[in-house]
DNA sequence: TTGTGTTTTATTGCCTCC
DNA sequence: GGAGGCAATAAAACACAA
């Protein structure tokens, strides 16, 4: 238990008036006061005082009366004023705390927007690349029919072995591999590697307990795989079997797609993520 | 010295809990 | 219904640049 003789002593030894930092003011406004019967000026608590109240918070935010009556006697002040100053602190810790929520937030946004852009660069890489493949395939299948127009030969017959599609840098599992690996969870959800410090039970690696009751990030951004390697499977499949007929690129827009590959949610503004209350 | 922004102390009104 | 907490706010005290 923390005594205030402890940190008085323990800061200059002297046992002055608890407001003899501002004695220097107290010259004859208080005769005046008393004849004007006014209420006494507000003054500021000593730096002592202050002290000792700080340490007495950090053992516990909240005031019971028994240790309000003592705090008070120890400090020469109004039980009043010794609760007055409690909330307020509480006050101050609690914007304190939203700072540090936000700025925690913030940062855990940018490295998801971040991601995203990521994501769509790789997206457009790879609808390039379908272009490629695709335009490589028609070639193939024109040369093919008009040889086997000429020659009288059926090219399903031929002795040649099927010839695998011309692909430049990566092969269609490949393909489908990177889509599904730029989605997993543990790269899209770096909020945890936030830490920010706090002294409440409320607050866990900084982040206030009502943020990851609302969801924490491997769960409101948790990709729906499923529905990402369906969708892209079915383009290729489209694209790239030599029995269906070729579709445009352009019919294999993945623009209507609200919520991009990766179904996480954005255009962020809007997201439930920045949705949260105390 | 003075104007202005910030911090601290205190009040008020509303809400919840017992 | 009273006690205590909180949000909003007033007002005094303080800091500081011009």
């Amino acid at each position: 238990m923390v005594s205030f003789e402890d940190v008085h002593r323990a800061r200059d030894g002297s046992s002055k008036s608890f407001f003899h930092s501002y004695d220097h003011d107290d010259n004859g406004d208080d005769d005046l006061d008393d004849y004007f019967h006014q209420p006494e000026k507000k003054r500021r608590l000593s730096v002592d005082q202050v002290q000792f109240l700080e340490k007495s918070f950090e053992v516990e935010n909240k005031l019971e009366p028994d240790r309000k009556i003592q705090l008070a006697k120890d400090l020469g002040l109004q039980p009043r004023q010794v609760a007055i100053w409690f909330q307020n602190r509480r006050a101050r810790w609690k914007t304190k705390q939203l700072e540090k929520d936000y700025d925690a937030l913030q940062a855990s946004y940018n490295s998801l927007k971040a991601d995203y852009e990521t994501l769509l660069n790789e997206k457009d890489k790879l609808k390039a690349e379908v272009a490629v493949l695709t335009d490589n395939l028609m070639l193939k299948e024109n040369g093919k029919g008009n040889l086997s127009e000429l020659s009288g030969i059926n090219p399903s017959k031929s002795q040649e072995p099927p010839q695998k599609p011309v692909t430049d840098s990566v092969s269609e599992g490949e393909v489908s591999k990177v889509s599904i690996v730029a989605c997993k969870q543990e790269d899209i959800s770096p909020a945890k590697s936030d830490t920010v410090n706090s002294d409440s039970p409320h607050y866990i690696d900084g982040v206030h307990s009502s943020v990851l009751e609302a969801g924490d990030s491997s769960y409101v951004f948790e990709p729906d795989q499923s529905d990402l390697s369906q969708d892209e499977e079915d383009n290729f499949r489209k694209v790239l079997l030599p029995t269906n007929i070729f579709p445009k690129i352009e019919d294999a827009d993945y623009s209507d797609q609200p919520t991009n590959v990766c179904n996480f949610g954005f255009p962020v503004e809007d997201h439930a993520f920045w949705s949260w209350s105390y």
